[in-house]
RNA sequence: UCCGCGAUAGCUCAAUGGUGGAGCAUCCGGCUGUUAACCGGAGGGUUGCAGGUUCGAGUCCUGCUCGCGGAGCCA
């Protein structure tokens, strides 16, 4: 007998396999029990008769509760009616675990319910699908680097100081050096990586101690980072409109079935093709005056404005030359107009906000000391990345995009913490 | 941190200030093609915690705890 998993049984039809997978549904008729298997690889249901196996297996086969572990024998039948086209014609039932009472039953049930038992609900159908489409997004990202001669240079995660304020940064003690922070991003790292490799990403968890408390936030997330030395702003918008291009592309083509199971309207990302449309802040701040949204000129976008200014538009949106102002210490000022920094994020389509956040870096060293200044930041802390102004400086240019904001857009998502399998929120650090 | 909403059976919810219910899940019984199957029956409750008002509180009031939605901030 042909030990097999549920997404090779078309290559198995007419013939009697055995599937080794959990018990994710049964419905019973008198002389006749369907058991839906999950195997991880997909769904097969499999169908007893009373009569075609012995009473012991019959038995088992009406007692073993939801989730149960298994090992069901049968014949792989075509069976146009069933998701995914077949079904198996039991012969035998064996139980590896047998299991009642599991907490999540087939009926609708609340979030705090979900979360809390996050460990068991990744099991169910629809985040299976989800968890499927982030390994391919995170595939898509390395093979679109890799193919374009980009190095992956992780960056630390614990960083030695409080860069840009202490009230958002997770502390932790270090040994005889006193406080570690847990990092917010890779990006000042993977600067020291560009002049060293040309063309590098940094991809790793980051973390936020922001008490925020929305969809869109998590206070511990995935990062992309790349960095490229001798670009400038355009050229990372060119890189940044073709890596999503890339990622959404291959995620419609390959992941077709999950989209499915998540019931995402994928017209909406078939349009994710370049050129994507490129405005100034200022056209920007134009259409929300001619939507009646009250705006404040120099200020940074809520995600109401990120809203009215994706909806004009049918996929993803870079808005350029934000007022510096808003922006960080480390992205060059517009040498045409000191106001605006050469900074772009990329707004997704939907409602689903910033995506991504990138920048043409400051590369003179006295400007980089000034806006230190500026800042109210320690500059012994920067001495370091300073040095990047001080041997062989160079214009570059990077961005960061948001790995979970990226799947929940994908997917189609209500909330960010359906697409990381361990959500860390502000009140919620378990399981 | 601020604004709003909520907490009742294992889960999702209902209950005019007057004897706490339903669906699902569980258990028992029925059904040889079910698709969140269906039909009949049973068990299951310190109504988040602490006070208060009242003849009487799940319901009204105060405080607390926990959670949810949103804002600000950000990916």
């Amino acid at each position: 007998m042909q030990q097999i998993t549920i997404s090779d049984l078309k290559n198995f039809v007419g013939q009697e396999v055995t599937l080794y997978g959990w018990l994710y549904h049964k419905r019973s008729s008198g002389k006749i029990k369907f058991l839906v298997l999950r195997d991880g690889t997909g769904y097969v249901q499999c169908v007893y008769f009373k009569g075609n196996v012995s009473d012991e297996i019959f038995d088992i086969a009406d007692r073993i509760g939801q989730e149960s572990s298994i090992i069901v024998t049968g014949k792989v039948k075509q069976e146009p009616k069933a998701p995914g086209g077949y079904e198996l014609d039991a012969t035998d039932l064996k139980i590896i675990h047998e299991t009642h009472d599991y907490p999540i039953t087939p009926k609708e049930h609340g979030i705090e319910f979900l979360l809390d038992n996050r460990h068991l609900w990744l099991r169910s159908k629809r985040q299976v699908a989800i968890m499927r489409v982030r390994h391919r997004v995170v595939k898509a990202i390395r093979d679109f680097f890799d193919g374009k001669g980009f190095t992956l240079m992780d960056a630390p995660i614990l960083t030695p100081n409080a860069v840009e304020g202490t009230s958002t940064l997770f502390e932790t003690k270090y040994f005889d050096l006193g406080s570690a922070y847990l990092t917010q991003s890779g990006q000042l790292y993977a600067e020291a990586g560009a002049m060293a490799l040309g063309k590098v990403y940094t991809f790793g968890p980051t973390f936020r101690a922001e008490k925020s408390k929305t969809r869109r936030h998590l206070t511990e997330f995935w990062m992309v980072e790349p960095e490229v030395a001798f670009a400038d702003l355009n050229d990372d918008m060119d890189l940044a409109e073709e890596f999503l291009e890339y990622i959404v592309q291959t995620v419609l083509k390959e992941k077709e079935e999950e989209l499915k199971i998540l019931e995402r309207d994928t017209t909406k990302l078939q349009n994710v093709k370049r050129p994507f449309p490129r405005i100034h802040y200022n056209e920007a701040v134009e259409i929300l005056k001619k939507h009646g949204v009250e705006f404040q000129w120099g200020n940074d976008f809520g995600g109401g404005d990120e809203t009215v200014i994706s909806e004009q538009f049918d996929r993803p949106v870079m808005v350029h030359h934000y007022p510096a102002e808003v922006k960080a210490f480390y992205m060059k000022r517009d040498p045409q107009d000191e106001r605006f920094a050469l900074a772009v994020d990329v707004l997704a389509p939907e409602g689903y906000g910033e995506i991504i956040g990138g920048s043409q870096r400051e590369d003179d060293l006295d400007i980089l000391l000034k806006r230190i200044a500026e800042h109210n930041l320690p500059q012994s802390a920067f001495e370091w990345y300073l040095d990047l102004r001080r041997f062989g400086s160079v214009p570059h240019s990077g961005f960061g995009l948001g790995l979970e904001r990226t799947v929940s857009w994908i997917c189609g998502l209500e909330h960010l913490r359906e697409a990381i399998p361990f959500p860390r929120l502000i009140y919620r650090n378990t399981p």
